[in-house]
DNA sequence: TACTACATCTCGCAT
DNA sequence: ATGCGAGGTGTAGTA
C-alpha cells in the first residue's frame, strides 16, 4: 500500500474513532518506564477506540510494544537520508512515555468502528475457590469453622478466616496453582499480623492449593503451617459435568 | 464480508502460515484454566504464525481471550436455530483448553506473511538497577562493599549481596517502583535464609527503591531493615542525556 | 521440566 | 490517586 494513501486513510479513521489494524515493516523505539529499541521487521499494529496501541511480532502472546489508553497519536511523513517513511508517534498525556515507530512499508490495512458493551463472565478464579472452601470447610479439615471470606485488612486480605474446635484461629490462603515461596511468605505475614492484632498466639496458617513446591513446603513446615491439597473449583465442575458442550455455556 | 468467502480465504491463509487479523461480531466461550463466556459484540481477532490467537475488545490493553502458541485452529460453518454462523475453534495439543468463537459477521479481514527476526533491546529493568547498585555502591551507603549480583540460591535469588566495614553481611533487594509489603517479605525471607545458612545474626537488609508504601515502611522498620531511596537507572539516563532524540536510539 | 521472580506487567477493588 | 493482590497472567533464566 502506498504510504501517502495509507496516511490519509489512517488519519480519517483515527478522527472517526475507529479501530485500526495494519501489517507493516517498521522500526520501533520506546522511552518511558524503560528504554527499548526494536530493529526493522514485519509487525502487526492495532489501535483501539481509547487510543490503546499494540504492536505484535509474528509469534508470541505478549505485545512487543504498547502504549496504554489515552495517548496522543500522530502519523507524519518523513524524508531523510534518501528514504521516505512514516513516523507514527504516541505520547502519554503527562509526556512521560514515548513510542516512536518508523513505518517503511504497509502491507495491509483495515479499520472499522467496533461496538461492544459486553463484559466477560468468568468462573473458576481464586474468589470462587475461597467461596468453595467457606461452603465446604471439610475440604480443609473436619473441625474447621469458617467465619469470613476475603477479609480486608490494611496489611493485605485473607482468603478464608475462621477457627477450629480447639479455639485456634485459622487463616487459609488459597492458590489455584502450585504454591511457591511467595504464597508461604504471604500466609506468614497474615498470621503474624492477626496474632499481633488480636494479641494471641494460637493462630494456625493453612495453605490450600492443588500442589506445593518442595522449597515452599520446607519453609511452610519450618514455620509451623500446614498444606492442604485442594483442587480449584472449576476443575471439579468439569469433572462432574462430564463434557457439557462448550458453545452453549 | 460474506461468511463463505471469508472461510475460504481464512483457510487458505492459515494453510500458508500467514498472520491473520479481522474485525467481527462474535460470541466467545473459553474452558481450561477457568471457564469464561463473553456475549456478542464487535472484536478484533489476530492469529499469528505460531497459532497464537488473540481476541481484543475495542478498549483496554489486555486481550479479553487468547490461546497460546501451538493450538489447533479450525473454522467451520454452522447452521442452527435459523441462523448461520462460523465456528472458530482452538484447542491446545493436550486438549486441556478450548476456545470457541461463534462468528456472526466479519467486518474486515486481512492476512499477510510476516517476516521478523528482530529481538528487542531493553534497558532500565531491575537487572540494570542491580548492576547500577553493584557498580555504584555509594548509592546504598558509604561503606557498602558489594560482592555479587543476582545470586541464585534454592530459596530465591538475591539482587545484590555484600558487606560493610563493620563486618555485617548486607542484602539489597531492589524494586523499580514503589516497594510494597511483598518486597519487604521477600527481603525478610532472604535475610533469614542467609542468617540460617551462614549461622550468623549480623545480616542487614536494605530495600532500595524510588519510594516505599507506608505499610511497607512500617513493616520494614519493625523487622530492623532499612529503606534507601534509589532511582531506577534509565530515569537517570534520560535526565543526564538531556533529551537526546528518541528515533535515533 | 519445575521453580523462581520480573514485567513498560494489566486489571479490579478498596481506602 | 494510591495501595494491594490476582491473573486463563506471560516471559526469561536457571537447576
Amino acid at each position: 500500500m502506498e504510504l501517502g494513501d495509507f496516511r490519509a486513510e489512517f488519519d480519517d479513521a483515527l478522527a472517526r474513532n475507529e479501530c485500526l489494524s495494519f501489517f507493516c515493516s517498521c522500526e520501533i523505539a520506546y522511552s518511558g518506564r524503560a528504554e527499548a529499541h526494536l530493529a526493522q521487521g514485519d509487525r502487526m499494529i492495532f489501535i483501539k477506540n481509547d487510543n490503546t496501541l499494540l504492536i505484535h511480532q509474528p509469534v508470541g502472546s505478549a505485545p512487543i510494544n504498547y502504549m496504554k489508553a489515552g495517548g496522543h497519536i500522530t502519523l507524519k511523513p518523513v524524508s531523510g537520508n534518501g528514504q521516505k517513511y512514516l513516523h507514527l508517534k504516541c505520547v502519554t498525556a503527562d509526556l512521560k512515555e514515548y513510542l516512536d515507530v518508523q513505518i517503511f512499508r504497509v502491507h495491509t490495512f483495515m479499520h472499522h468502528k467496533l461496538e461492544d458493551g459486553a463484559k466477560q463472565e468468568l468462573a473458576g478464579n481464586e474468589r470462587d475457590m475461597s467461596d468453595m472452601l467457606k461452603e465446604n470447610p471439610h475440604l480443609i479439615s473436619d473441625d474447621f469453622k469458617p467465619l469470613s471470606r476475603e477479609e480486608h485488612t490494611k496489611f493485605g486480605f485473607i482468603d478464608v478466616f475462621g477457627h477450629d474446635k480447639k479455639g485456634n484461629l485459622v487463616i487459609v490462603e488459597c492458590k489455584r496453582y502450585t504454591a511457591g515461596l511467595d504464597a508461604v511468605t504471604q500466609l506468614r505475614r497474615y498470621v503474624e499480623k492477626i496474632e499481633e492484632l488480636k494479641g494471641v498466639k494460637n493462630v494456625k496458617g493453612i495453605l490450600a492449593a492443588p500442589t506445593i513446591s518442595p522449597n515452599a513446603k520446607e519453609m511452610l513446615e519450618k514455620w509451623g503451617f500446614s498444606f492442604k491439597a485442594v483442587e480449584p473449583p472449576m476443575r471439579l465442575d468439569r469433572f462432574n459435568k462430564s463434557q457439557k458442550s462448550l458453545v452453549d455455556w
